[in-house]
DNA sequence: ATAGGTCAAGCGAGG
DNA sequence: CCTCGCTTGACCTAT
């Protein structure tokens, strides 16, 4: 079925568009605005909680500035770093002497993202690995997992996948389909907070998880929908078509719109020899939503930017285009 | 004020 | 064996 979603100005688009974790503009501006605050493990050893505290008190005041931002150029959709609380494994949030401050400045945040329709994810590191074989790698991955849980619940936002915590299996140990099985036994360790909003996403490793192996091994077992990676689907296809493989992962998603990536790469952009699956600053191609409603998440360098001239390359000329017609 | 080296965690790919 | 890439450059010390 196609959906059609109307924005303020009365154009039709069916992508959203959004970007994660930092706001370049906001970053440089003096002082500046970020939620990146954060801090090495000896400082974090040195000066403890009363600092974490601080830092964690700036961060999530300019968790909202962000998203005042968004709101005022139109962006409603956005990947909150996990940087916004560092070293958040090792504490309790309400252990720390700024935490009614820290509450209340999560409820706001999250409050303004309800009030203006805006959608927020995380994207827990790539050391969160729920399906290692060692037990101490998983528990910490369940401590990790669990705190962006708590944190969305701090923002109020709903215990489903439009609050979407998204990480990868993360590894495959030479044998997927084992390690998967192992992913999913872990899956019920976690708190119910995570749980409801856990998804996952395809990897950019032809020897790790596609789309189809995450739908079999996955979604038919626990229903954790599938983010769509259009960039990672390129070295890691499972035999599928990006059109085959978007319909599989939106279809994981019940009656929440689907979430994807979209990312091009820095060595053709740059014309340079570099990792192909590193990130470009902007993207330059039209992404194709194959007639689906989609919420797509750029991860591109120049963060908010690439949004924007995206739209310029893309949504505003149709638009200009639609208004000759 | 700025430059340069360094920085929690896991895994897989490439040299 | 080492480095990179990944949710991300930010932190910290010396100058």
């Amino acid at each position: 079925m196609f959906c059609v979603k109307i924005n303020k100005k009365g154009a039709t688009m069916s992508i959203r568009l959004g970007y994660a974790c930092i706001n370049s503009t906001l970053s440089s501006h003096k002082p500046r605005v970020t939620t990146n605050r954060t801090m090495i493990k000896r400082t974090f050893l040195a000066k403890g909680l009363p600092y974490v505290s601080e830092l964690i008190e700036k961060n999530t005041e300019d968790l909202l500035k962000i998203l005042q931002w968004n709101e005022e150029h139109g962006i409603t959709l956005f990947r909150m770093s996990s940087d916004i609380t560092p070293w958040a494994s090792k504490y309790r949030f309400e252990e720390l002497p700024g935490y009614e401050k820290i509450l209340s400045n999560f409820q706001k945040a999250g409050n303004f993202a309800l009030a203006h329709g805006h959608r927020l994810s995380f994207h827990p590191g790539a050391f969160c690995c729920l399906a290692s074989p060692r037990e101490k790698v998983v528990q910490n991955a369940i401590i990790d997992l669990n705190v962006h849980g708590k944190i969305m619940d701090m923002l109020n936002q709903p215990r489903d996948h439009n609050a979407k915590i998204n990480i990868h299996v993360g590894g495959a140990y030479g044998e997927p389909t084992v390690s998967i099985e192992r992913f999913c036994k872990n899956f019920d360790r976690l708190s119910e907070a995570t749980k409801t909003r856990l998804t996952l996403e395809n990897d950019d490793k032809k020897n790790m998880y596609s789309v189809k192996m995450l739908y079999e091994g996955a979604y038919k077992v626990l229903g954790i929908p599938i983010v769509f990676d259009y960039h990672h689907h390129k070295f890691c296809a499972g035999g599928m078509s990006e059109h085959e493989a978007l319909e599989m992962a939106a279809s994981t998603w019940g009656n929440i719109i689907p979430n994807c990536h979209y990312s091009e790469s820095q060595c053709i952009e740059k014309n340079i020899k570099c990792s192909p699956t590193a990130h470009s600053d902007y993207v330059y191609n039209k992404i194709n939503d194959y007639g689906l409603n989609l919420d797509v998440c750029l991860e591109a360098k120049a963060k908010e930017l690439a949004v924007l001239k995206y739209r310029e390359m893309f949504e505003n000329h149709e638009i200009a285009l639609r208004n000759v017609v």
